[in-house]
DNA sequence: TGCATTGCTAAGCGCTTGCTTAGCTTCGCG
DNA sequence: CGCGAAGCTAAGCAAGCGCTTAGCAATGCA
């Protein structure tokens, strides 16, 4: 079984071999980056010709922007899911647990959306850079509330909301699911977050 | 001036042409990445024909590893030397503090120190290995000090550790110089880190 | 039944890659 | 002066790259 098609849902991706491309991508891009990564190589782990790639996808570039686009989409919604409760501790403390969450149980596309977003052309990233800047607006909106309502003492907002980020997003870099389960490192890392944050 | 030139010192690579290859080619590693980096790209930069590469290196992964080498040594050296001061606030606060300012500083090697590691081969990859496992000790060990004499509270040791390593080296990833120094940022991260272990 | 559409393969095109070869110049040193 | 070593370039090789072309089989609809 792939890395990833288990746990993300890929069924809106039709037809049944554009969909073995892109999982395929996603395992190819993830271990070896995607510059190194092959053509055919993509094409065989779907289990056709590499001319087949090109039925599916226009370019190469175009299956790193889909799995990009789609990711990035996917780690908001999660996001956004997960900000709700009672004030602006459990707010937090729940979207930094799943977010933290999502990148370690998908650490494989999480690579992918993270580490080779210089490969996409200007106007995909672009596209990609809005759903970024959302992403971080969300964070940085509960941590505003809980300054405003006496929950959190913060220096500075921007490093601080940047700080909290970064360390869920890095461990797209080092998470592997040998020594840890994805919700015990959320639920570490939720715990982190608000005492960087506590009055 | 090279990104790289002016904060570290390479005096020790001789002769000069091997030394404008090695800055060229971390320069050209951090902008684009080892495998899209050509060596006519490399030694272009250092003012030469693409065959001069060879005179100087055996091949361009050869590059990489002395880049990489070089650099996990200097964070360690930066980290061992931060290791210092009054009990274990201070010397945590002053490892992270420096380490973090390292990162910022010099976020164009450290760029290829902390994501070019697939492109070595197994053997280099050892050894580079080493000294990451010795960056990590150093920390834990302060870490483990604060546990025992009562100034930190952790609950899970190793993944603390890891949390902390973890937010000074993504810093290489999004740090750019137009909105913070980086003794700024080494200074807010330390602080950061203290309310993380906080009794 | 006729025929366009979809999904695929075999072959290969033009280009770029890391690296090599052959040969030139410059320099230090007896 | 004689000569080997060091440092470089022009040219190019074999391999691999992203992507294209031509054509075949299966499908669905008139």
């Amino acid at each position: 079984m792939s890395a990833v098609t288990s746990p993300l849902v890929w069924e809106h991706v039709q037809p049944a071999a554009a969909r073995r491309l892109l999982t395929g991508a996603i395992d190819a891009f993830a271990e070896r980056g995607f510059q190194a990564t092959t053509t055919r190589d993509i094409a065989s782990r779907a289990g056709m010709s590499p001319a087949a790639l090109y039925v599916h996808y226009p370019s190469k570039e175009r299956l790193l922007f889909e799995i990009s686009l789609y990711g990035h989409r996917a780690a908001l919604e999660v996001l956004r899911d997960a900000d709700k409760g009672d004030g602006p501790r459990d707010r937090l403390s729940g979207m930094v647990s799943a977010f933290t969450t999502w990148h370690a149980e998908h650490h494989t596309i999480a690579r992918v959306v993270q580490y080779e977003l210089a490969a996409l052309t200007p106007e995909h990233l672009a596209e990609v850079a809005a759903i970024r800047r959302a992403i971080s607006a969300q964070l940085e909106q509960a941590i505003t509330d809980g300054i405003a309502d006496g929950s959190f003492t913060v220096d500075d907002l921007p490093g601080t909301t940047l700080a909290i980020l970064s360390l869920s997003i890095d461990v797209a870099r080092w998470y592997s699911p040998t020594r840890r389960t994805p919700s015990d490192l959320g639920t570490l890392y939720a715990d982190l977050a608000l005492r960087m944050l506590q009055a």
